[in-house]
DNA sequence: CTCCCTGCAAACTATTTGCACCGTC
DNA sequence: GACGGTGCAAATAGTTTGCAGGGAG
């Protein structure tokens, strides 16, 4: 099975003459098609029953090569445990479940003009953004009151 | 010198029973005082002319201790290198120079909608946000030109 | 006089890197 | 066949922690 994201990024890697090595496919099919905006341990651990003697630093690599082609998102937290996108490799908001870690995709518009208004009042470029708000999801809420 | 935020900061301290030794009052210091965002590194290097025996943990333990009484807010990234606010220790929105690293804070107020707004759609219980955008500063921009 | 705090060094953890072998092109 | 990719282990870097002595309250 193929998405027109995972056949994107083939395509890209094909563009620049990466090789594409059964472990590589690997990791870009799971990037390219988990909702879940999974970490780089999450994919080792998908795939290493697949590929036994899969390593990490083989997935961080290759994160890091699609990465650089700009085919991937990374969302980078600092305490560890970075988070990827394939999905959507461009910046965007995220909601970000404190409890139980899960990510998700919001609807917002109103970014863009935010972006414009700043380059005006400030005088700054800007090239990119995060904006991640913390909370918690609908599921986590509804536990979080049986813990009472 | 006393501010605002010194004020502040050391009320809070007095007020959860933390004694107030030499080093923790000068770490309250350059996080009150400072514009620009240090990071644990720079309050250090600032600080051991004063204190040759200053650590660099005693400035993390201060740092976790005034954040953890919400008095300061911490600013992580993954590359490392977090920063920290002392004047303003609610999230707000920030403007970072991928060159110099200075970072700044804009005025936009249009965020407050865009929590309610997701609150809505989503079912999220959102309790604190992280928006930053990234770019050059007119300053790196105007260096930037001369690199070519 | 009692703890909390500090300084030092060692520990920690996510990620990166060196090296020898391997498989894609 | 050449060269980029993989697996393993060791290195890295910001931050945290254990421990013993020191100072604020």
């Amino acid at each position: 099975m193929t998405t027109r994201r995972f056949d994107a990024i083939v395509r890209t890697l094909r563009a620049n003459k990466h090789k594409l090595t059964p472990q590589r496919l690997a990791i870009v099919g799971v990037l390219a098609e988990s909702r879940g905006h999974p970490s780089a341990e999450a994919i080792y651990e998908q795939l290493k029953g697949t590929f036994p003697t899969m390593s990490l630093a083989t997935v961080y690599r290759n994160i890091q090569l699609i990465k650089s082609l700009g085919e991937v998102l990374e969302l980078g937290f600092p305490d560890g445990g970075n988070r990827y996108d394939g999905k959507k490799p461009y910046p965007h908001p995220h909601l970000v479940c404190i409890r139980c870690k899960k990510i998700m995709d919001p609807d917002l518009e109103s970014l863009k003009d935010m972006t414009t208004e700043l380059s005006k009042e400030t005088g700054f470029t800007v090239v990119s953004h995060r904006l991640d708000f913390f909370g918690l999801c609908p599921e986590c809420a509804a536990k979080k009151e049986q813990d009472r």
